[in-house]
DNA sequence: ACATGACATATGATTATCTATATATACCAA
DNA sequence: TTGGTATATATAGATAATCATATGTCATGT
């Protein structure tokens, strides 16, 4: 008998929750997921030049949601293209969002 | 004419928005705001006992979020009682504790 | 093979965060 | 006023995050 309200507590998932979480606590990284949010999938280099940051940081911070789960990629010819892995991103977006979730 | 989906690049909410998910971001901080949920508000004593952790952690830590409005406080004679000031927080809880919203 | 564009990674300097220890302040009771 | 309990803050060492620069790798076209 397993609540919801509890299973945060149980395993160290709240490590992980509070990895998430963090990571999403960056404003280039919320950046990054309205683009591919309105986008549905974008490249590093669209990214790159969405956000006018460098080619190496958008790496960097795309590289860093995937490794988190937040964010998928699969690689197509010379790109390497990347969307919204979690739903749970975009739905912690919209309850930040807005006053009523 | 604005968009709840816009409104988040527009301003610079958008680092004030990381800045509360950044706070979230912090297993401690994540066990407080379970605490504070369930109980509905708590005094330091009772946080640092409930969670384990240090008096001046908890207040670290409670202090911490109480700047960034996810909290409030309120001294009733010796004790300062917190409770959750921000009902994002908790959407945003669910939201990651959930795997539908 | 060579050049080019797309992406990733290594490095390092800067800055921020975390935790613990210690100390300070505020409140109340005796 | 003295003492004790509740909370806050100051400090510092350790660790981690961020960004820029530079370099590496891989796929593709010529």
């Amino acid at each position: 008998m397993t609540t919801a309200k509890q299973r945060l507590l149980e395993h160290e998932d709240v490590e992980n929750t509070a990895r998430v979480l963090k990571c999403l606590g960056h404003p280039l990284r919320l950046r990054i997921l309205d683009v591919l949010e309105k986008k549905t999938e974008a490249t590093v280099t669209e990214v790159h030049e969405a956000l006018e940051i460098e080619q190496a940081v958008a790496s960097q911070h795309l590289t860093t949601m995937r490794d988190k789960g937040i964010l998928e990629s699969r690689k197509e010819g010379v790109h390497v293209i990347y969307r919204i892995g979690d739903d749970r991103a975009v739905k912690v977006l919209s309850c930040v969002r807005e006053s009523a979730c």
